[in-house]
DNA sequence: ACCCAGGGTGACG
DNA sequence: CGTCACCATGGG
């Protein structure tokens, strides 16, 4: 099957999918450089709920094994959702024509920038902002098993995230119980305009800057919180969120072209282009293993 | 008690 | 336009 820009063997059996020589993957760069939340380690693999299913994902010597996963869910999910389609070797090679970048791409040699689901990243990200992942996971958590749909697999129940009619009827003394802080109001009335016609769908055709400022008409999002949407759910590669991390790690590697946050983004579009948000991740998984820029 | 966390908002100049 | 106090909450 092409996947990646390369022949890789896939293997359908017992109900699991296991991808051979697929290099550019690894659960663990995937799933801990901060782009998506309902992902936690469980023995060897990770486990995460996308949509209404649960995934298991493994490294095991050198294979990728996707489970539970039948030949249909991979193809119309996971192929997408992974950004199996794209081929990271090309991309990489690109990229690490630059020296710290090399390094930080040799150190997160699996990464892959998930395509999410719009909406939950919509809300994921609005609660992610002056916040630690740790907590951020744990609202986006309590926030699904209060709101979502339960289903089950070997017998034990898990939720799906909400939609958005769902939580724009959802009252801000429940979201503050779910640890959502000062960011419940937020919630709610982007969950209402969404559910009152805004084009959440629509933005992923548009223009960069056009969708960016579409999203910013939405309380609680701003310039980072927009870039990471356009970035981990609607295809937008140039998308560079600019957070405390990658201003410290830019101004550390790149202390002259990166004076300030104006100078950052002009750097970045011309140095990265299109692949700007895939430098991003690759620096922000690598900067923040180092602690650069903590003293 | 203080500072920080994948920031955004609103007020003020 | 730019700056800045403030925001709810848990961890260091």
């Amino acid at each position: 099957m092409l996947l990646n820009g390369q022949d890789i063997d896939v293997e359908f059996s017992r109900g699991s999918v296991i991808l051979h020589n697929l290099t550019d993957f690894h659960p663990e760069h995937i799933f801990e450089c901060g782009q998506a939340f309902r992902w936690h380690q469980d023995g060897d693999a990770y486990t995460g709920v996308v949509g209404n299913k649960l995934l298991k994902v493994a490294r095991r010597n050198g294979d990728v094994v996707l489970f539970p996963c039948n030949r249909e869910d991979f193809v119309k999910i996971w192929i997408p959702y992974f950004d199996l389609s794209r081929d990271y070797r090309k991309l990489k090679a690109v990229l690490s024509q630059n020296l710290v970048l090399q390094t930080a791409i040799e150190f997160g040699w699996g990464l892959r920038i998930l395509q999410q689901d719009e909406w939950e990243t919509l809300i994921s990200f609005i609660i992610s902002s002056n916040n630690g992942i740790k907590r951020i996971k744990r609202i986006i958590e309590n926030i699904s098993c209060r709101f979502g749909s339960p289903f089950e697999w070997e017998g034990k129940t898990y939720y799906s995230f909400p939609d958005a009619a769902r939580l724009a009827e959802a009252s801000e003394k429940q979201l503050m119980e779910c640890g959502a802080g000062y960011r419940a109001s937020y919630i709610i009335r982007t969950a209402r305009m969404v559910v009152e016609g805004f084009p959440l769908e629509e933005l992923s055709s548009m223009d960069y800057l056009q969708a960016k400022d579409r999203l910013m008409e939405l309380p609680g999002v701003g310039p980072k919180v927009a870039d990471c949407i356009l970035l981990f759910s609607m295809g937008f590669g140039q998308a560079f969120p600019i957070d405390v991390w990658i201003k410290r790690i830019m101004m550390h590697f790149y202390p002259d072209d990166c004076r300030d946050v104006k100078a950052m983004q002009e750097f970045v579009r011309s140095r990265y282009g299109n692949f700007a948000g895939y430098a991003q991740q690759y620096l922000f998984f690598y900067g923040r293993a180092m602690k650069v820029g903590i003293s």
